[in-house]
DNA sequence: TAAAGACCTTGAGTTAACTTTATGGTTGAA
DNA sequence: TTCAACCATAAAGTTAACTCAAGGTCTTTA
């Protein structure tokens, strides 16, 4: 089964152009061309995607990515360095869900403050800290 | 108590720009000034920077924090929208907190597999798929 | 057979959020 | 009194990650 540009796209909800700034950019270097030069995406690729997708959204940059790709493409004298790179990650995630979940109970905070206002029609309902003479809490 | 624009920078880990920077923006107006210009900040203005943090890490950005600073300004007549904005945002928060999930999942099994792929000394301990010849699970 | 619609490359443009540079004013200790 | 250490503004520069435009090739379909 092989796939075209625009199929990828589809698939893995990115657009043909950001899938070709990646090739540009070496994330990719295993998809296959045609004589005349068009991209033929296996579904190993599109694996392979997906695990630029989720290296990304654990906040790895476009170049550290490129320099897993590479380790990789190095064999087995990498393995350390990859296994280290991958539990840095881990540890970059857990710290990123814990910030977010202080940043939610913040935001629940003003939620319950807001529907209390929105009810009463007016901010005075709260004993508040003032900045100005606007209210911010 | 009062603090110095770069009393401040300290206190919330941001530079003495990035204050600046927000002040430029609109988002910190109601910061006081001596008569020969140099900011003078209150804890209300602190207070104030500490929601703008929380605002940015849920996703939001400097043009919409600035959006909600001005409803702020406005009053009564704004609260049905900053209360929308927050439930907004926690739902946006509450979905990066999933996908965070899912990315922590996929990156736990990463370590994994390299931890047994380290002590092997080679990734061919694994029944894998490759792309080219490169492993990539 | 010609127009539509894929695909390609190179290189320039965009955007957000800073960050730096250049220039200059004020203040307080040696 | 000078000089370091603050403060200020305006404007230019940076960076990441796209995003778009121009100009070209190939293939399919009316």
């Amino acid at each position: 089964m092989t796939y075209s540009i625009s199929d990828v796209a589809k698939k893995l909800n990115l657009t043909i152009h950001t899938i070709r700034y990646y090739d540009r950019e070496g994330l990719i270097p295993f998809v296959e061309r045609t004589a005349n030069g068009t991209r033929v995406f296996k579904d190993s690729d599109i694996d392979l995607l997906n695990i630029i997708q989720c290296l990304k959204a654990s906040g790895m940059t476009i170049k550290d990515i490129k320099t897993f790709i590479e380790w990789c493409s190095d064999g087995d004298s990498t393995l350390q360095q990859r296994y280290d790179l991958f539990l840095k990650q881990r540890s970059a995630v857990e710290t990123q869900m814990k910030e977010l979940k202080k940043t939610l109970d913040v935001i629940e905070h003003k939620c319950n403050y807001y529907q209390v206002a929105v009810e009463a029609g007016t901010e005075d309902i709260h004993q508040h800290k003032k900045i100005g003479n606007t209210v911010f809490e």
